[in-house]
DNA sequence: CATGAATGAGGGTTCATTCAT
DNA sequence: GATGAATGAACCCTCATTCAT
């Protein structure tokens, strides 16, 4: 059974009840964790019977499982992409990839709690490997992006990447983290939509400067 | 009642019951989560009877609230302690916070699993307010050692210190939490204990470059 | 699903798990009282597993408020309804209830008992509630058929009608309570069920009796 | 050891430990019920130490057994008193002992209430027995004063006296258990503590009432 | 294909009591 | 004689999952 949505620009998007249990437990996954969530509270919030949980995933085990299968399949191919991609330099390509991360964690900022609570307690074999697969994909991609520059010349320094890996996804989750408390020690007094803007922007400079030093390039 | 252990080093340390739970539960909290964390399973590895953890501590959420008292009272004194050092410039001093702090979390590896955790999933008001406390007090820390440094002319870079903290304590806990996989990934024939040896040079060293570019710092 | 007892009297009694629960409960709050009994015994005794008084009830308190709601239910109607009655004047009403009421306490004696306890510690304020009205339910038609009774001379005196109805409903529960020691200090030799048909008589006879001298009635 | 309070009219009253805790649990059990009372709560409020209550009185139901001895040691010795006396005739004794009955009620009101549920749920045979030996007192007392009135013609009737022993406690104990919830119902705006007194004088003069009917006394 | 009534296991906590001091 | 730390049993309730329909 589907549940139409409102026309988006033409678009009909279309939710299937898997879906809804889906983007519902991702939601309370990430305010409560997973443990503290239970499946009635699942099926409350994604108006289904409670059964159906068992019934569509097998399990609320995989239920998350299924989560993370369906966030990472999205995830993993945009690093692809823009290592492939023509007519850019490493520089760009990497920065790139760095704000469509950004972006992309802004985006689904939910999930990537859950994620990042699931990468801690690694208790999931299922999810660790999906984690595992995604992580390679991103340091595999950086690793590309560093020796090709290096060999390029666009860059003048060859970092270890697993420390630059850590350090981007590092900074990214922490800034994100510790947004709300930032703001209370800044005491700024703009909107918190405005301070956020503001925030993020600083975000993706604070990290691109990071990078260039690292890797020692010279803008032209 | 007081369970003595061996001898170290003629040390001999004392384990009170309430540490004993205390320590037992901040393992199964790290490996587990708190909420899939059972008293019971809490009581059998602390070798104690169930109710000692209402008994002691009021409940079984108190006593993580305990944990990060017991854990935060001996963190939080360390950067005043710094920041207050005759005889070091600025960026001495910032780098004797880092390792200070690297250590920390070496060394309590299994609480800082729980604190992130925490942090990502705010549940618990007093919780927070303890994780709060210790925040401010390391970015008002930075923020003195930051803007001093400048004063006096050893930094020639003002970054924002919001920053500059989420780079230094995101890199630090996404370099400990991939640790395993980043060894997978490298390959690397040597011990573990080796490879971890090696890792944290490198993780001190990669911090280090990161803060020496951010802040203009030039070594002499 | 229903339990099929055996046809009374051409009539199939079904009882539904709910019933099964409330009136197993029944049995062991009179006994024992609310607080000594536990859900476990209940689900025992009811032959359902544990589970389902929380499944059903909500909870242990919410399933002594549906007993309540349950007996009330059938019980405050009566009243009305022989207030309401043509062709009988108010004494003959008024005894008509007293007869009703002491039949009910006779029939649901183990439902009286939990509420003479309720009633005392009266801790809950559903069933408080309840209560209240039921007790205002019953002053009000006394208080009805007295002030009738006395405009058309059917009785000549006008009693306070709470004392009347302590009276009634005191006497008629401490009867209740001590029928069992006061056969004991009769020494009276007859069958349990031949004393307590005499007693109970006896009973509606005092209280007629107490009530005719209240009143003021004259039997003609 | 001894609390010494204030001494009252020359009398210095000592209170032992031990009446502490039955005095602090008499209360509790009138508020909660002897179930819903824990010895923690007891022991708070007695100011001692839990262990005190198994100390002193071996359990928290030999508290209660002795709650009973001890109240009831001062209670069914008025009843032989007051028949025993000489130069009154047996209406003005009879009388006498209700008035004294509702002066107790009054005066140990919690602890009535207590009595009250421990006689519908007579679980305790220790309490059972002080409750019938005190219940066969009353009855016996009545029943001499009835016999000995009717053969010194000063009472017409011969009422069971069984009957009306639950006549005068049931009258008793309900218009104390409703003595709020009458307040609401007859609007009376007059102070608690003014309702009160009428409330109780009119319960002595509606007892006087039922007794000179049922007994057939006639007032001089 | 989908449902919801029903389940058994286990959850955290409180209980009255004990026992070493 | 008096204490309080400590206990095991039992408390009520919620859990994820199943299964008859």
């Amino acid at each position: 059974m589907f549940v139409t949505f409102a026309p988006v620009k033409n678009v009909i998007i279309m939710i299937s009840k898997e879906e809804n249990i889906l983007f519902a437990a991702e939601k309370l996954f990430a305010e409560k964790g997973f443990d503290a969530t239970s499946t009635r509270e699942i099926s409350t919030a994604a108006n289904v019977n409670v059964s159906m949980i068992s019934y569509y995933f097998g399990s609320k085990e995989q239920l998350l499982e299924n989560l993370f299968e369906y966030r990472m399949k999205e995830s993993t191919s945009f690093m692809k992409e823009i290592v492939a991609k023509q007519n850019l330099n490493e520089w760009e390509k990497l920065i790139m990839v760095v704000n469509r991360y950004i972006d992309r964690v802004e985006q689904l900022k939910e999930f990537y709690r859950v994620m990042q609570t699931e990468q801690i307690t690694n208790k999931n074999p299922r999810i660790n490997e999906i984690l595992k697969r995604s992580k390679l994909g991103f340091i595999g991609g950086y690793n590309e992006l560093l020796n090709k520059g290096f060999e390029n010349k666009v860059f003048t320094k060859k970092p270890k990447v697993e420390l630059a890996h850590a350090t981007i996804i590092g900074t990214v989750f922490y800034a994100f983290n510790g947004l709300k408390m930032y703001r209370e020690y800044s005491g700024n007094k703009s909107s918190e939509e405005a301070y956020k803007t503001e925030y993020f922007n600083d975000l993706r400079q604070h990290i691109k400067q990071i990078l260039k030093d690292l890797l020692g390039y010279e803008e032209k």
